[in-house]
DNA sequence: CCAATATCAGCCTCACTGATATAA
DNA sequence: CTTATATCAGTGCGGCTGATATTG
């Protein structure tokens, strides 16, 4: 039972909302690992192959910026994901250079597999909150994103 | 300004608070990365430290399990934290085996400055939400973590 | 010439498991 | 004997910077 601590005690004071939003990332990030643990990807992989669930055809470019991340960090996540099958990579017909990411069938088919336990780990963390908690949840969190990445 | 593409397309249905929640979390890390980056110290590493800074005292286990990591981990980022002379480690007088970390001088200067770049992260992520949106936003991530936490 | 993309090379932090020693 | 803690060893993922080639 810690955390009510009695309070300021000197050095640095800990701005608690980034510390919250931390705590529940953590988490979260502890029970994808155990549902993802006999899939053979990893969080950050199947991250990124819901991103392209939500729209196939990106560049890792695209990707790498989507992550905040650089685009050798997101290249090498992806190569991983290509070796495992998870990905298709094809050049863009109209732009020499880039090339195109989508998700192969079986990537598919993971993330359709692994969709009812990601969907339990969300119900069980909004658990207890009516509908219209949960949207200011949702409201204040893409409230908070948009502040944090507009320049 | 992407991210508000046409919706469902398929596979896997994205849970999206928990693509929410670290979408923020990604954000966060990427200024305080920038905020740390001339103190030569990691975002984990200043988690820890203000951590630390809220209770010392606690031991390398109590630590890991606080941020959701093996103890072995937790082992390896308090000895980075030690070489560069961040935090002491005392065996504790009452059980032989315990160790106890604490703050070093050089620690608590290191956070007090860099508290108020935190702070402004903080301020920056929550501007435009009056005192009862904040007060909300506190209090949904706190039952999230509490609802993910439970056993 | 310049901007964006992809990729190669080297490096490092921070996770993991497994095994071991010690202390309560 | 069991449990908790710390630590050593090996492994690997996922970040970083720098440099380079290519395309638009």
């Amino acid at each position: 039972m810690e955390g009510q601590g009695p309070g300021p005690d000197g050095a640095g004071e800990v701005p608690s909302l980034l510390y919250a939003v931390k705590q529940v990332e953590l988490a979260v990030r502890a029970r994808l690992d155990d549902l993802l643990r006999t899939t053979g990807i990893t969080v950050p992989q199947w991250t990124a192959l819901t991103v392209l669930a939500r729209r196939e055809g990106q560049t890792g470019a695209d990707l790498a910026r989507n992550a905040f991340v650089s685009p050798q960090a997101m290249g090498d996540l992806l190569a991983a994901l290509e070796r495992g099958r998870w990905i298709t990579r094809t050049p863009d017909p109209a732009h020499g250079r880039r090339v195109l990411i989508g998700l192969s069938d079986a990537g598919r088919a993971l993330l359709d597999d692994v969709a009812p336990g990601a969907a339990e780990v969300e119900e069980r963390m909004v658990a207890g909150l009516d509908p219209d908690q949960r949207g200011a949840l949702r409201a204040l969190l893409n409230h908070c994103r948009t502040n944090l990445t507009s320049t």
